[in-house]
RNA sequence: GGCCCGGUGGUCAAGCGGCUAAGACACCGCCCUUUCACGGCGGUAACACGAGUUCGAUUCUCGUCCGGGUCACCA
């Protein structure tokens, strides 16, 4: 068969050579071992924590290296994408720190190895579908959807491996004249791959993450080109990641089987291919079985339901640190302050397994980020969270920045912060008692505490609170109290007797804090009681006495 | 089902032929404490199973089992 006659039918408008485009794409200037990778995910409305994960791996390799990280989308498949899914999505990597240096952006295309947008490459392509063709690697399949049904039920009644290879790759070998009447009944046809491949034939290949693995030659008559003219991810990736120098390939273990194929395409075309890293895929406990994460069933491990919660940006790239290198928790117990980027980042640490994803650990690092930061950072955080998901709170906690942050200044600072939330949704719970707005009383005094000591240790604080006393003498009257009715006013002395006390002057304080917070748990009460003002606290704590 | 990947405590995860098998989270105790916290100390708890190689296997090989992935004109 004349290739090039066949070529020129089925590509009549491909005009360029693939020797013109490579033209528009040079080497990019860089030094021996830096890395180039992508970001490349398609626009599918949903922007998963393994984005993220994916995204910052690669982030990692290059920057470690002084090299590009760009982001491409791959919208090969009109039927799936979701409008705004794009915007969103660079939205969303941006929120969680991930920088590129070229690729798609909110004010388009940014770099030299454009257009990053699958969709808009059709053109090119096409050239080298063209020249696959020509060289006799590529041949158009006029199977119908209902033809290619049928070869697959033979194939499951024969129980042999299904797909369009050997016999059942009917239209392969066809004459010339067959595909010309075809294509003049204007039936709709694909672009095959010509497989040159054998199942016989087995091989090593040298995963980044994985190490070494077994796989056999790829021997499908795969789909390069749709009948839409566009190809699928197969035939894109090899021509995008040559033509914009990718080196290294970090993408999820689902893309193991077709490896092959995508070591043979580049062959075929005469490409170096790129380094591969396939990572494990994050999963989830599915009642006692663990699975994949998957974007259909799991919507509330989506990012946007990261960000709605509350969780900081930075506590996610912690724990996703954490997850892909084992070190890096070691790491930043000696190096607290240090930058996340200071940390060496190693491929070879990732573990090949999918990882269960552990929101406790997410907490638990969590609450660890947010006692380093200033309050003055929480504050902040906290407002640009509330503005967006809880208006309400956002009114509220705004109105007089200067009292918010003096609330989230207690006990902050030092190497000893608390450590009370992990979640700016969780503020609102922390210090939403300074409100009079969320005031409430959210327990009561246990029944073994008699009520008239209650009362009385209410009263006598509010006859002696002076809020310009220094926290000792503060403390000090209550101790003062506590002794006159009873309880003991030292800790020690009540361990060493507690039978000779009605209580102690933790239960005291106990007494005040429900009446002042409505909460077991606070901040500390001297800072509290004075940030709220003399006023207040007494209003409060009569209130308290006047439900007794 | 075929092919591929994987299997250390509840979870994450060190370990690369010889260890009482790290550590972190969670959980449970205790301690510290001028309240609430923070913190400190300690505890429960694991090499899926069976062969083989070896003086010796969590580490190597094979089989079994289990889990996951993939078999599209989706990525």
């Amino acid at each position: 068969m004349d290739n090039k006659y066949l070529a020129q039918l089925l590509f009549p408008d491909v005009t360029k050579t693939p020797e013109e485009i490579e033209a528009m794409y040079p080497e990019r200037d860089l030094a021996e071992g830096v890395a180039v990778s992508r970001h490349a995910p398609s626009p599918t409305g949903f922007v998963h924590l393994g984005n993220v994960v994916q995204s910052l791996i690669s982030e990692r390799l290059c920057h470690q290296s002084g090299g590009i990280l760009y982001l491409r989308i791959e919208d090969t498949d009109s039927k799936r994408e979701v409008k705004g899914a794009t915007e969103s999505l660079i939205n969303m990597l941006a929120y969680y720190g991930i920088k590129f240096d070229e690729g798609v952006t909110l004010d388009g295309d940014k770099g030299a190895y454009g257009p990053y947008t699958q969709s808009k490459r059709r053109d090119i392509y096409r050239v080298y579908a063209k020249k696959m063709v020509e060289d006799g690697n590529a041949y158009p399949c006029f199977c119908t959807k209902e033809e290619l049904e049928a070869i697959r039920e033979e194939q499951e009644k024969e129980k042999v491996s299904y797909g369009y290879y050997g016999k059942w790759a009917v239209w392969r070998d066809r004459p010339i004249e067959d595909i010309e009447a075809a294509l003049k009944a204007g039936k709709p046809w694909v672009l095959r791959l010509r497989s040159t491949g054998s199942i016989e034939n087995k091989f090593k290949y040298n995963d980044l993450i994985k190490g070494e693995i077994n796989v056999t030659e790829n021997d499908v008559d795969f789909v390069i080109i749709k009948s839409d003219g566009i190809p699928p991810y197969h035939f894109a990736h090899p021509i995008d990641d040559h033509l914009m120098h990718t080196t290294h390939v970090v993408r999820g273990d689902e893309w193991l089987a077709t490896l092959p194929l995508h070591l043979q395409l580049h062959k075929l075309l005469g490409f170096k291919p790129p380094k591969y890293a396939h990572i494990g895929a994050l999963m989830k406990m599915d009642g006692s079985s663990k699975r994949k994460l998957s974007t259909r069933k799991d919507p509330e491990l989506g990012l946007a339901f990261y960000k709605s919660q509350g969780y900081p940006r930075d506590s996610v790239r912690e724990y996703v640190m954490t997850v892909l290198n084992s070190n890096f928790e070691d790491w930043r117990r000696a190096n607290p302050d240090a930058d996340i980027d200071e940390f060496k980042f190693s491929v070879k640490k990732l573990n090949p397994a999918g990882s269960l994803f552990d929101l406790g650990k997410l907490m638990d690092i969590s609450k660890n980020v947010i006692s380093k930061m200033t309050a003055e950072q929480v504050y902040e955080y906290t407002a640009e969270w509330a503005n967006e998901f809880d208006k309400d709170f956002y009114d509220v906690f705004t109105a007089d920045p200067d009292f918010s942050k003096a609330v989230l200044a207690i006990g902050r600072g030092g190497n000893k912060p608390r450590k009370d939330f992990g979640l700016w949704s969780e503020v609102k719970g922390y210090m939403g008692f300074m409100f009079d707005k969320y005031f409430s009383l959210e327990c009561n005094y246990d029944e073994k505490f008699d009520r008239d000591s209650i009362k009385t240790v209410l009263e006598k604080f509010v006859e002696s609170y002076d809020d310009g006393d220094e926290q000792q003498v503060w403390f000090d009257k209550i101790k003062a109290i506590a002794s006159s009715i009873g309880y003991a006013a030292d800790m020690k002395e009540y361990k060493a007797n507690p039978d000779a006390f009605k209580g102690s002057v933790a239960d005291v304080s106990m007494f005040l804090r429900l009446a002042v917070t409505g909460k077991l748990n606070s901040p500390d009460m001297y800072s509290v009681m004075k940030i709220l003002g003399r006023d207040r606290v007494n209003e409060r704590i009569k209130a308290m006495e006047e439900r007794l």
